[in-house]
DNA sequence: TATGAATGAGCGTTCATTCAT
DNA sequence: GATGAATGAACGCTCATTCAT
């Protein structure tokens, strides 16, 4: 057996490798993130990415496999936009740019979002430890410099932890709750104008409460 | 067919079936919650609810009946919080209480608020049309309470839909992401005081961008 | 326990006993003869019987009870027919009156016809005796009868065994393939006309070839 | 799907696909003729052919798919001895030669004629189109020709239709009630003359109802 | 590289039957 | 007499995975 396949840091050898794990992960993200692993079918994933059953098995050697793959790929994307937070910045517009990228990215990328939001759901199986280990760290690094901001006066006294998880929640909401939010405000898909318009809500209403007082 | 199962509208005759009837439901409120629709098998419910398999199905008569049944059984419970927002309360007041209101319902049955976002995650195919029937017409109706307040100069001019989402959202949050906050937070689980603070911080980010604006 | 069930030879002691006994064996029969033995199930018979399954096999021990009761109770209409061959009749008009007389059982009960058939078909599990046993020496009493007629010169020579086959074969017919009839004929359903038509038919055709010749 | 399966147009494409096809195919003939759709199981079928479930199942995706596989590959068989009278030959000796085809083929193939006996008592349920379409039309066709045959006085006057039916049930009748002609024979099995003798009293019956008369 | 062939475990469901009342 | 409750075996089928080429 001299198969290519270790997903966590795959090794493109070949264009033609590179190719296929890329179509292969793409399938699989999409499929994973809209009906979970168990809903999802190697005969699914390799139809979708136009190559035999045994050959995307010659990719990876599971589906555990290729779930291992998709979430590895994606937890760059999901982590930006905190880590992209200056703490050189003004305050109030960092966590304004902060909350925008968010949005944006639960807009071009909502399998992502819930990709994770259903692997959480289900006790994080897979990513407890990246949740607990590199996860953690961002977030309290980030968490840090937001209380400096509310201790040198330029942001209003909030728990950090919970300003980022309001944060989390109210931008992720739209990727993973999407047909809530469309059967509620009766459309039948969201548009840019309206992840626009939540971003502007979003920011409305968690800025006040964390613009300093006198 | 002899079996009395037609569980939703669960007509329980006997002490026994009202009493299995109970026992299959929490048992699969418990797994549906945690694994979704695919990824809960009979048989696990059956063991939990500590009966055999062919007694489960005397019972319901398919999968899909248990979960129909779950999600109904537990539609009130998710909806009486928005319901009980009193249009002629102090605006405020009201909204701080349901935000009140839903963090208790996730400290208290986290499963219910985990079932329906597994359901809507995966395009909601069971409750579409309760989510564009009478959960939108029960957000329609508390939609223009809140407009109605804003019009009043009780309210700070806010998109009521995407007040309500973020309300949603950053309470509903503690209960889906319960493992990620607690991987975050650096906690086994979360006690009831880390809840009383997470509706304190979102209380108090909300509150003060809906504050009326001299 | 003193259930009263013994199928084969079954006592009737109350009224209702007698009744629900009748009941189901005409709704055995009905769906024994129309899907087979294993395409029938107790809870179809039941119901049409109009009884809780259980309460059916308080009567009937099993399934197979069932079925072998239905055969049972059908197989002296099954014989009767050839049966009542005379030997001290006409023989042309004996053999006329016979084909007469099956037609007609075909169209009053294709059930019993369809049940035997089905039972034969699939190597008759359950009568292969009654076939070697009484029928054998039915129908080798009755040709022994047709031979003689054909020795006095009242009937051409003719093997009487394959004879009988051929006025079975084609009486039957009408009640076995049914469906295949109908839909030959362009017809929906049979009427009383098409099956005097073909007792006509039969009769002239198989008539000639029995007639002395001189 | 990555399965070669489509059996009712059997493209076959390698040799082991072609052979277990045919194995298959084989051993359901077997099994549905003797006993029905509803009585033989996938596993009865895989065990005579000599292959493991799934892999029987890869080959046909299902039972309906092989139970139809197996109709289509019997229906030219079951046709031919009827759409080989020639319209061209001489009356009697065409039916003569007809009545011998069938009875020859009730003793090579007997699965034939049971599977479709089999699958006409029930209903008919899957070829029902088949009989009232190609077998109709086929059958229409046939009785044109005997109609045009008493027309012309080279054939007495008879129901073409019916005489067909009786030349289907009497030859069909020595395969698909075997056991019950074995039976009331007193033989173990039906030999080459024992169809010999049949269709020579078959013949000699219908054939003097069939001779024009001066 | 890629595919076809094969398998075993498991899933949802049906169904005859037993047990208790 | 009659019913409700419970069970185990089996069935059709799916699916991840292995093997051979």
């Amino acid at each position: 057996m001299t198969a290519p396949a270790n997903a966590l840091a795959p090794v493109k050898r070949t264009r033609i490798q590179a190719a296929n794990q890329r179509r292969i992960l793409a399938a699989a993200l999409d499929l994973f993130s809209r009906f979970g692993f168990r809903g999802t079918t190697i005969d699914q994933i390799a139809e979708r990415a136009a190559m035999s059953k045994s050959n995307l098995l010659y990719y990876f050697r599971s589906k555990d496999e290729i779930y291992r793959a998709v979430l590895q790929q994606t937890l760059d994307d999901w982590l930006q936009p905190l880590a992209a937070l200056d703490p050189d910045g003004e305050p109030l517009a960092e966590i304004a740019a902060y909350i925008r990228r968010k949005v944006e990215l639960s807009r071009t990328a909502p399998e992502a979002s819930r990709l994770f939001a259903t692997e959480i759901l289900q006790g994080a199986p897979e990513i407890k430890a990246v949740l607990a280990g590199p996860l953690k760290r961002l977030v309290d690094d980030k968490a840090a410099i937001i209380r400096r901001w509310s201790a040198e006066g330029r942001l209003a006294p909030v728990d950090p932890h919970h300003l980022i998880f309001a944060i989390w929640a109210t931008t992720q909401h739209y990727a993973d709750f999407a047909v809530q939010v469309q059967a509620v405000l009766g459309k039948r898909r969201n548009g840019r104008q309206d992840y626009a318009a939540a971003a502007d809500a979003i920011t409305r209403l968690l800025i006040e409460g964390l613009r300093p007082r006198p």
